[in-house]
RNA sequence: GGAGAGAUGGCAGAGUGGUUGAAUGCACUGGUCUUGAAAACCAGCAAGGAUGCAAGUCCUUCCAGGGUUCGAAUCCCUGUCUCUCCGCCA
């Protein structure tokens, strides 16, 4: 959500900004609107204000015993009037909303412009990618292993689900509370269980309604299955004024995602890549305005040491103007080596949003000494997708010798002592 | 699923048709006092919006949406949520 005054004061820069994601000049609608809906607005004020106050006058006549029928009359007439103007009015927002809530965040100065993923700037890299000559894709790994079925899945559930068992299903398992323990024991994330199904708002505030409903799963009551823990992480504050004692708020949590994948019909078919439903390890950060570019670069750290400890190479890049999200005003993808593919893909993307989410959930907080409120901001970031994360180990700890699958040091301590996955084992 | 109670400002909690945007307490801000602090005392303190150079003025909001009324936090209807008791249940 934009600030109406913001784009009254300086439209261009509203303009010149959302021109670099590819959008028309949007202003002129807007302050069309915004003129016609406050000139309605300051007549249904001045009729609302003669109502008041001879309502008073009513009120003042009869508790002295007086016939107040004449006055009485002629707010009635008021009423008339009235009506007609506050059902404009309430138009006239209506639309006004659907223009402001339908158009992306400003973006952030340092994004570089472009016009999709081949426009995205890396910015660093860590560790030495591992290029062996006939590297396996995980899901030959892990079929070879014996332990990811996917035609037991599709019986279940069709494309787009998987079935782990035995040892790969533990090792999921590791990688998570894995993530979960150095979030909130190294780096200063409150562990949260949340709901995993959200209501209307939930979904408005973190800006996945109302453009985005094709990529969502819906129950038949009509709550919305999370697509991310940043749902219901990031609400938390909804509606809240908060002390400015409170912040920095940094929320972690381990939870399934749930997304519809409309529109990526044949892409990443074969494999867990890109699934319906999968975990990940979600961090959502709530700071003061002049902190969230600090915090912005410390999340993306945090991101980045998991996969570090995990002995993973990553690349880190900053997205590009047409790539970057609909609520961030900048975002950091990492990528991981993955040798089966021979590339760097996906595993998190870490967003600071600014105020443009807080705008929406109405999250503030009253800075120390002042009596003004001001809109938070908002940061999330993937610390890092599970079922991603177990691809790359499954790819990079490969031992082509056996078909096998080393245990990474840091999840040992979760495997029970198992250290390598083997075929048939049965571990 | 059955029966009942409730939803008010940052928090707690009064308020059942007419200067109630809302008592009181806590928290918060400023001041007095104090070497400093605490305590005590005094004062201020809801949010959002329109208008105005400004001071200010005005409007909306007491869960949400309808309705009754000249006038609604207060009465009626619907919805949502919370709590209590009973039943069922991971």
């Amino acid at each position: 959500m934009h600030d109406l005054r913001a784009i009254r004061d300086n439209p261009q820069a509203f303009d010149d900004n959302w021109a670099r994601r590819g959008l028309s000049a949007q202003t002129p609608a807007i302050l069309a609107l915004d003129e016609e809906r406050r000139a309605v607005q300051t007549d249904m004020q001045e009729l609302q204000q003669q109502r008041n106050e001879k309502s008073k006058q009513i009120g003042q006549i009869k508790s002295q015993g007086g016939d107040a029928q004449a006055i009485m009359n002629e707010v009635s007439g008021i009423k008339e009037k009235l009506a007609d103007r506050e059902e404009r009015e309430r138009i006239l927002a209506e639309e006004l909303n659907a223009v402001l809530s339908a158009l992306p965040n400003l973006l952030a100065d340092d994004v570089p412009d472009g016009p999709d993923e081949s426009a995205n700037v890396e910015i660093r890299r860590n560790g030495e990618p591992p290029r062996p000559n006939a590297a396996l894709q995980h899901f030959e790994i892990g079929e070879k292993l014996g332990m990811m079925d996917f035609e037991t899945a599709a019986k279940l559930s069709g494309a787009r689900f998987v079935l782990m068992h035995s040892g790969l299903a533990r090792l999921e398992r590791a990688l998570a509370q894995f993530m979960l323990d150095t979030h909130t024991g190294e780096h200063g994330y409150t562990e949260v269980s949340p709901p995993l199904l959200v209501r209307d708002d939930a979904m408005y505030g973190t800006g996945q309604l109302p453009k985005f409903t094709e990529d969502l799963f819906q129950t038949t009551r009509g709550d919305w299955l999370i697509p991310t823990a940043e749902v219901s992480l990031t609400n938390i504050v909804a509606d809240r004024i908060l002390d400015t004692e409170e912040l920095p708020l940094r929320f972690t949590a381990w939870t399934p995602c749930f997304r519809s994948e409309a529109g990526s019909a044949g892409k990443d078919t074969r494999g867990i890549i890109r699934q319906h439903q999968f975990y990940k390890v979600e961090m959502v950060c709530i700071v003061a305005p002049d902190k969230s570019n600090e915090e912005h670069e410390r999340m993306t750290d945090c991101a980045e040491n998991i996969l570090k400890k995990l002995g993973l190479a990553f690349r880190t890049i900053t997205l590009c103007s047409g790539d970057t999200g609909f609520c961030a005003r900048k975002t950091y993808d990492i990528e991981v080596w993955l040798p089966g593919q021979n590339a760097y893909r996906e595993i998190s993307s870490c967003s600071n949003c600014w105020d443009f989410q807080a705008r929406r959930m109405k999250a503030r907080f009253r800075p120390k000494g002042t009596k003004e409120t001001q809109f938070l901001h908002t940061l999330n970031g993937s610390g890092v997708a599970v079922g991603r994360a177990l691809v790359a180990v499954l790819e990079n700890y490969h031992d082509p010798s056996d078909g096998g699958v080393f245990v990474p040091d840091v999840l040992k301590p979760y495997m029970g002592g198992i250290e390598k996955l083997l075929p048939a084992s049965g571990a």
